[in-house]
Formats: structure tokens, sequence, C-alpha cells
DNA sequence: TCAGGCCCTGACCGATCGGTCAGGCATGCT
DNA sequence: AGCATGCCTGACCGATCGGTCAGGGCCTGA
């Protein structure tokens, strides 16, 4: 309980992400996190406003690269967006994979509060991308099997390498999407 | 508050079912569950030994079904077990995907609790079939966005009626799931 | 009539949560 | 020397959680 580092900022950066990653955001303490730096909880909330804060300035990188990917797809339509979204999201999640296993399932009630809504609409639109310009209910179910499956998979193979990760999840994507039936343009 | 009726605790399971269903299992305190019925939280301990055991009562059924499906998966092996769990993992999920939306992102906590330790037992047994005879880590991870996505997508797509969710679903697993590379078979 | 069991109540418990607050202790500028 | 500022502390707050407990109505069978 004595410490005297000025970089504490950053110290309780990383015990959080270890912490969230083991125990989840909703299950790990303020308590938790500064047992692990070594400091008093408000410590904690001296250097960020709320658990909430320190959370958002956790996912601040992995969503701004979500925004861009969203600004990317909306300049497309079709088939190209649905491609560039299935491979930027893919990309997206295996980059961050270590960020996405902290919200282990917690996703829905996280993306609910309001600070993250922008997340949620930018999700929603990916859905759509991704479900390409099919027909009937069949594209945007297996949409979503893709849109939970994947960051569900990167967060639990955290250990496999980029480069054995990212194909393999390429190609299951791109084999869940492909369309139902050819046959039936409708 | 005044309730003398004895078939409360039917009452009481029904409304912990639709709490469950909108603030999830965590999210749902006894208090909301006992509002919902119109009696004390006293009274919900009273027909219920905890919490747990409440949502353990609520989820008898489908986890033994589950139970009975990793019975008919160890009687067989290679690519019929693989096609009998892709099937029969389906129709659990569209079938109960009302009690699986209760638990909406909770799976990991909840799978963790010793009551349900079987239940993760299983679910590793059914990762390893629907992963196949396959080589490499491809098949385990196509396997894991299949057993993580399904799941998501039935509590999502809710009130789509069986007979639309089953097929897509299934053509959706079948296709994710098919061999990564039959060119090369290392 | 009365004893006993069923169903239920309100009051209460200890624990834990996120967050606040006044103050202490260095350091460094004036 | 004196003062301000940055960093941090322990004590504390109100709320909420799951769970316990003694007791009170009410029905039933003797």
């Amino acid at each position: 309980m004595t410490r005297t580092t000025p970089q504490t900022h950053g110290e309780i950066l990383a015990a959080a992400a270890r912490r969230f990653a083991v125990t989840g955001y909703k299950g790990t303490s303020l308590q938790d996190i500064a047992r692990e730096v070594g400091c008093s909880k408000a410590a904690v909330l001296y250097h960020f406003a709320s658990k909430e804060a320190l959370l958002a300035e956790l996912m601040a990188k992995p969503i701004e690269v979500l925004r861009q990917l969203d600004e990317r797809i909306d300049a497309l339509d079709g088939a190209d967006a649905q491609r560039v979204a299935a491979e930027g999201f893919v990309d997206l999640a295996v980059r961050f994979r270590r960020e996405i296993a902290l919200l282990r399932g917690e996703f829905p009630e996280l993306l609910a509060q309001p600070a993250f809504a922008h997340v949620q609409r930018i999700s929603e639109r990916l859905l759509d991308a991704l479900a390409g310009c099919g027909e009937g209910p069949g594209g945007r179910i297996a949409a979503f099997v893709v849109l939970a499956g994947v960051p569900e998979a990167c967060a639990e193979f955290v250990d496999v390498p980029d480069d054995e990760l990212r194909p393999a999840l390429l190609a299951i994507a791109a084999r869940a999407l492909a369309p139902l039936d050819p046959s039936t343009p409708e």
C-alpha cells in the first residue's frame, strides 16, 4: 500500500485488463484492480472518473477501428460490402481479441449502456452488410451466427497465433455467409 | 402483497423466466421476481432453496436433453458423430431457445458454477464431435464458432418459427463445419 | 376445540458494490 | 520559508445483493 510512482495510470489500465480478462467486467470490482496494482481503490478512482471510464479507455482503440470499418462499408453495397465487412470484421476480431476476451458474454449488457450506443448501431449495420443482399431471414441468421461466433472464438483461442486464426475464421465466415441457395434467385 | 394461492411455485418459475429473459440471470434480483409474482422475496426463497436452484429447475429439461444428445454422440465416431452432433445441437438450440435466451451471454460464468460442471464437460465433448476428425486447429475453431454462434442466434431470433429457423441453422452449421481444404490432407 | 403443518410475511443480517471526501505527504516554484 | 499542486490514503456513504429467522394467519384432521 506504499506506492509513489507517478505512472500509476498505465499500471491501473494494465491491471484492469488482466482482471477483466479473468473475471469479466461486472465480475471485477475496483477493489480487485486496486489490489492487483498495489494501491487503494480511491487511487483508481483518482485516475479514472468511474469504472465505466476505465473500460471505455481500454476499448477506445478497437471501437475506433470498428468505426472506420463502418465508414468503409458505408461506401459500398451488395457483394462488395459483404466481402469487406466479413474480412474487416474478422481482422478486427483477431487483432483485438484480447480486448474482446475482456467482455466474454457481456456484450449485450455493455452495449446497452448509453456510452456504447454508437457501437450498438454500428453492429446492426455490420449485420446488414454481412447478411448481404440476401432474401428471406436466412441471410440475417447466418450473419448473426458469424457476428456472435467469431468474437467468442477469438476470445477462446487467445493463444493461437494471428496468422493461423485469421485465415481459419475467414474461411468459416466465407462458407457460412455463402448464399443459401443460388438456384432460387427470388 | 396478499396472495394465498398454493400454486405459487409455478408462478414464481414463470415470473423468473420472464424476468431472466429481459435482464438476465445476474441482472435479475429475487426482489424483482417477487415483485412480478406479487409476493415477498422470502416467499420465493420458501419455494426455492436459492436463486441458483430456481435457475437449475428452469434449465432442467434442456440440460437433460443435452445429456441424452451426449450419450448418442458417444456411441458414434468420426463423420457420423459430427453429423449427429450438428443436427442434435441445432435441434436442441431451436427447441429450447427461450431458455437459452435467459442466459444471453452468461454461459461462461454460469457454466463455471459447480452446479453446472457436467454441462461444461458435455459442451467440451460436443465441441470435439463438431470439430470432427479434423486436422489442425481449423476444425476446432469452426466448431467453436458454431457452438457459440448458434445459441446466440436462437436467442436473438426467438420469434422466428421453428420450421424456418432450424433449416437455416442446419445449413449454416453444415457449411461452416465443412472440411477446411480437402485437397490438403496433411 | 385445539394442535400441527403449510404458506407466507416483514424485519433483519453480513457482505459487497461504486463512489465521495477531507486530509496528509511529498515536491517544486516563488 | 511559505505556499500551491499532484498523488494518494483510510474512513465513510447509501444502495443492493442473496439469504435467514421468528412468528402469524389459515386450513385440516383428531
